[in-house]
DNA sequence: CCGGGACTTGAAGAATTCTGCAATTCGCCA
DNA sequence: TGGCGAATTGCAGAATTCTTCAAGTCCCGG
């Protein structure tokens, strides 16, 4: 496998690696909306949220479209709500483990 | 949904997006190996991987455990296959697409 | 044609992340 | 116990990414 394809790879996830852009990504889930929604519902500057839709637009993870004086957005395709899904149960596996092991260590002795 | 869980998804996005550190993961998909072999087919030094390897445990992507005189690397959940997973989907998407767009545009005239 | 909302772009400084070198730890075995 | 291979850690400088402010573009209504 060649190691472009590994660069490939990671700016893909290092493109979800922002909260402002994960956040994004999951409100297109629902469907097309205008930067103006996404405006209302993420707590951040309008040129910094067009900053964080430009990177997701560079990667091609969505793609936006005018419609009158609004500009829409929309993912570029359905999967990267499995990225997302995928991402949502690792979470949980790591966490559920960090509890596990937390509960355990609270259960044992220390010289155990 | 609150603002710190955004940023953990972040978190877990942001450390799959590097190269050596993509690489790991997909090597691991085939089961526990040493840190020894991970170089032998990662062409970086011994304390870069070193660091990636850090980071990727500091995120809970993967634990490690020593064997003999061997450190041993696995991933922690076999969910992270899945992820990967959806990242190449993504990413033939994504390319076909650029492709698709290329093909048409040079099917056309510029004035078309 | 002008005013104003909706966004984007450019650029600079702050903050993070990456990389490689030197030094260190750990366990094994002669 | 001394030497070694295997890995990690501590750092410093280089490279990226973030954030914000100021300025600019585009389009609709008047």
């Amino acid at each position: 496998m060649s190691v472009p394809l590994y660069q490939a790879k990671a700016e893909m996830f290092r493109t979800l690696g922002h909260p402002v852009r994960i956040r994004v990504l999951e409100l297109l889930q629902a469907g097309p909306r205008p930067v103006r929604d996404l405006l209302s519902e993420i707590d951040v500057e309008p040129s910094n949220l067009s900053q964080q839709l430009a990177v997701l637009r560079r990667t091609g993870v969505v793609v936006s479209f005018r419609d009158g004086s609004l500009v829409m957005y929309a993912l570029s395709t359905p999967d990267v709500a499995d990225l997302l899904a995928a991402g949502r149960r690792i979470l949980s596996a790591v966490l559920t483990d960090r509890d596990g092991l937390l509960a355990e260590l609270r259960a044992h002795s220390p010289s155990e």
